[in-house]
DNA sequence: GTCGTATATCGATAGTTCTAGATATAAATT
DNA sequence: AATTTATATCTAGAACTATCGATATACGAC
């Protein structure tokens, strides 16, 4: 794949630094690059993604507050939903993030 | 030099991604990284820096709110400010500005 | 169909940020 | 010293953001 530009970024780069702006979304983002270490007690597996309500428990805040947190980095293309059941599984998108990052190395 | 951590930044990751949370704060950042294409006029010598009323003039704003978005990039490290006489020449800081990507590179 | 669980959305409040005009400071000029 | 020029700081209003509790929606189990 060509690197001189940045692929797809889905969403522009202000929403996504906007979405990076809050210390609770970039350690959202944080705790899924391994979710082994931060979310062994989930049931199912955590190849789906980490389910809302295990985001929900491991900040201190309230279940509407990281459900708007999650919706940002989602809008952001950070991160990517998919329900299964009643449940939704949220996983990092990496290929956004590294085209984010390139998109700022060449910008800043 | 060893590339392992990220250099002294001299101030806080969540200082400087909020300094580039505003389209109006990027924007002169990228000015600054050619000041011969965007400030040709300033009369005194560019390598200086580039002077604070001339970015007022550039941007629509207005002179106070441009002195506060300066004050923001420089509290966050991201510009350099020498005072010569009655004027104050702003520079990127792209050590700190390198920094910062490096960072984001690891934490993100 | 009712109940419980998971999550999103709404409404309100508090806090923060943006912007501008006015004022203050500081240097250069007369 | 008075004036002009460059810039920062102050003040206040508007706009935006974060947070919560309450409510709505959707699904699964009974």
């Amino acid at each position: 794949m060509s690197t001189d530009l940045p692929i797809d970024l889905h969403a522009d780069i202000d929403l996504i630094i906007k979405a990076l702006s809050h210390p609770v979304r970039r350690e959202i983002l944080a705790w899924l690059k391994d979710p082994q270490a931060h979310f062994a007690e989930q049931e199912l597996p955590l190849e789906l993604g980490v389910c809302a309500g295990q985001i929900d428990q491991r900040s201190g805040l309230s279940q509407s507050t990281i459900s708007t947190h999650l919706a940002i980095l989602q809008r952001a293309g950070l991160l990517d939903c998919k329900k299964v059941g009643q449940w939704n599984f949220f996983k990092r998108n990496d290929a956004v993030i590294q085209a984010f990052l390139q998109a700022m190395q060449q910008q800043l």
